[in-house]
DNA sequence: TTGATGCTGCAACAGAGTTGCATTATGCTG
DNA sequence: CAGCATAATGCAACTCTGTTGCAGCATCAA
């Protein structure tokens, strides 16, 4: 979907900025990052170190409250955002050898994940997946 | 289990610190927060600040090193800790009405991750499940 | 006793994110 | 178009969380 429209469709301008940090959370620019959740410095560094420091992280915030993207933890210090929202299946897997992270189809999660959920006693919102391990790649290398 | 026994157990010499940190991750003194995972400054205040925050974080690093206690991240800024290792099937719940975080019995997550574990490629070595929602207390209330 | 090792505390530092405020851009109303 | 209100951005300074280096002290074994 167009950047522009997605923008305005979920109720705020679409300025150059956050065009900005949506083209560098898709990956566009670097496609080999476009399935890893990344750090705002890291996306910071891709664009070139053009915006504020702040402005980044206010447009990260208002993107995560608009559901345009997660904010996810893989238990480093800090976050990591990918494009898509954060609610039911949206989940990750960290590789301990090569150190990738790489998200998830939620599809694959599904079947388990509604088990899981029709177990417990209280109300399921919102639920993430963190995996950890050696990934296919290392594995066959 | 006794905790001196658990320390020594784990190859690490029982010192009166890492005792006090152990007691307060079992909620000893605070029963209600026994099932909550707790960050470093709420530990610090149950032990009355009578550590030095530093060798806090290096007993909490051993201990998790160890496999004594789960570092864990709810998505603040902060870790929080709890007892018990964490590998396979640790996982959390976090009621956005009351802001309580809860540990869940991983038995009860058992067939639905292992069912999501067996259509995914990688070799899997940590699983973390984290749950958000309203929690049943609230729902009742 | 001596030496080696491990634990603790202090101070200083580093990374990540936030806040306050001034400046600039955008858009609306008359 | 002018004037004003609002939103977005940038800068500096700050807070919070965790880490590192170093020195002091305890412990234990030879």
């Amino acid at each position: 979907m167009d950047a522009r429209e997605l923008l305005e469709r979920c109720g705020v301008s679409a300025t150059e900025n956050r065009l900005l940090v949506l083209r560098a959370l898709s990956g566009a620019d670097h496609p080999q990052t476009s399935q890893t959740p990344q750090t705002p410095l890291e996306l910071l560094a891709q664009l070139s170190g053009r915006m504020n420091r702040v402005t980044l992280y206010r447009i990260l915030d208002l993107l995560v409250e608009r559901g345009v993207a997660a904010r996810h933890n893989a238990g480093e210090r800090a976050f990591r955002y990918c494009l898509g929202q954060g609610v039911a299946g949206h989940s990750h897997f960290h590789c301990t050898r090569c150190g990738q992270t790489q998200c998830l189809d939620s599809r694959l999660l599904e079947p388990g994940l509604s088990r899981i959920l029709s177990g417990l006693p209280m109300r399921v919102e919102m639920a993430e997946v963190t995996l950890g391990g050696v990934c296919e790649g290392c594995l066959n290398a």
